[in-house]
DNA sequence: GTAATGATTTAGGCATTCCTAAAACCAGTC
DNA sequence: GACTGGTTTTAGGAATGCCTAAATCATTAC
């Protein structure tokens, strides 16, 4: 059964499903609520529909996790938001904190055959503008990063990998930065009570909240020193 | 008040109004059920809400008029359908029978601001690869082609100004002879009793059925030799 | 162990958009 | 001017997806 066949609520479910389920296993009712913007009892009604639909397992009051039938159908909406975002910031030069509004909106009503067509036009890419993983026409999909940049001690280096693309104001002071997936950092210092970091990107230095620097993933980190 | 304030199916139904119109004048309930697959109770409500919107000027019994406003949103959807169409066909590469079904969907979730990229991208085209005129931003749309080809006499010739987009068994048919928006097209032969024309296209002569070339458009007819 | 607290579900509604069946209307015919 | 066939509207209902308020459950704090 293709997409298609689902409504764009019940897609929209799966791939929050899946996104929390990769940080927290089994998903409760008030975190998908929020993440939703719905309420928790909404939540609970929908919950229920997937349930009936074999998409998820459903214990009350214990949350759900997806079957390998929602978690097919997740990984399909997820490949056409992050296959889109990157069309449209590299076919059409949208900007990279506007992507994912247009995103959201366009990944219930995409072809396979279109999804096939830009996957190909764009050279078969393996991440979003914001790297993240595109999974692969079989739902293939690599692990998610384990090492934030707030993780790191002063003096380690390492890759940015992904930024979180949920917040427009966010990702444009990221962009100012010049914090991208695939650019080096280094940590120059990390102020002491939680306080900022101080990394040096492009051989300029920024000074970051540490909240901030929760939501940036790298990799390849040096040991450290 | 952007598209997005009106639900797809609003958008589509002013679409389809506007269609009827130009043909017909006043749109008549039964001509607009038939035209979207609804049955004419459901578009005796949906017309109702939509003479409350101020969208439309409604008549009991009489069909119903678009207003200004109900027209200038009407002309946005379809500026929104004919960019798409002429987008996926030129950039990606999708044959001209599939554009129709795909613009269908992503029609109601372009933003403005995507919308201006791709015109800009395709160079601001006027018409869309079935020869529909694209209205311009804002709002102006050439007046409709008035002659078919088979309104066409032995011996005339004139350019392919628009084929129907509606039934893509018939653009497969079009493309297979040829049959494309700006191609010059010569009348050999007018069967009588309502019979086939025998047209010129590329120096190949078919036979092509009356109600067939009453779904295409010319323009630069010759005077009757 | 009980009691408070927060999470979750149930109950009851609302908006949207579609349907079928039945009633009402309109226009052209006799 | 009544009949009649087709058109249109009204009546009543279903599915989806959301809401608030109230009840229930589970857990943690004492
Ligand atoms: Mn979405
Ligand atoms: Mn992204
Ligand atoms: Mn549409
Ligand atoms: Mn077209």
């Amino acid at each position: 059964m293709p997409l298609s066949e689902h409504t764009e609520s019940v897609q929209d479910y799966l791939k929050t499903i899946f996104d929390i389920q990769r940080e927290h296993g089994r998903v409760a009712t008030t975190a998908l609520a929020e993440r939703l913007g719905n309420s928790p009892a909404s939540v609970t009604g929908m919950i229920k529909k997937l349930a009936a639909l074999n998409l998820v397992e459903y214990e009350p009051y214990q949350g759900v996790v997806l079957t390998p039938a929602g978690e097919k159908i997740a990984l399909e909406v997820i490949r056409h938001h992050r296959l889109i975002e990157r069309y449209l910031a590299e076919a059409l030069g949208v900007p990279w904190d506007q992507v994912h509004a247009e995103a959201e909106k366009w990944e219930h009503v995409l072809s396979e055959d279109l999804e096939d067509r830009i996957d190909a036009v764009l050279g078969y890419p393996t991440t979003d503008p914001h790297g993240a993983p595109i999974p692969k026409r079989d739902g293939t999909l690599p692990p998610p990063h384990t090492t934030r940049l707030s993780d790191l001690q002063t003096g380690q280096s390492a890759t940015i990998a992904e930024v979180s693309d949920h917040d427009p104001a966010m990702l444009r002071y990221f962009a100012e930065l010049g914090l991208r997936p695939g650019v080096d950092v280094t940590v120059v210092a990390v102020a002491p009570f939680g306080g900022p970091l101080t990394v040096r990107l492009d051989d300029v230095e920024h000074a970051v909240g540490r909240e901030v620097a929760g939501y940036v993933a790298v990799c390849d980190v040096t040991p450290v020193g």
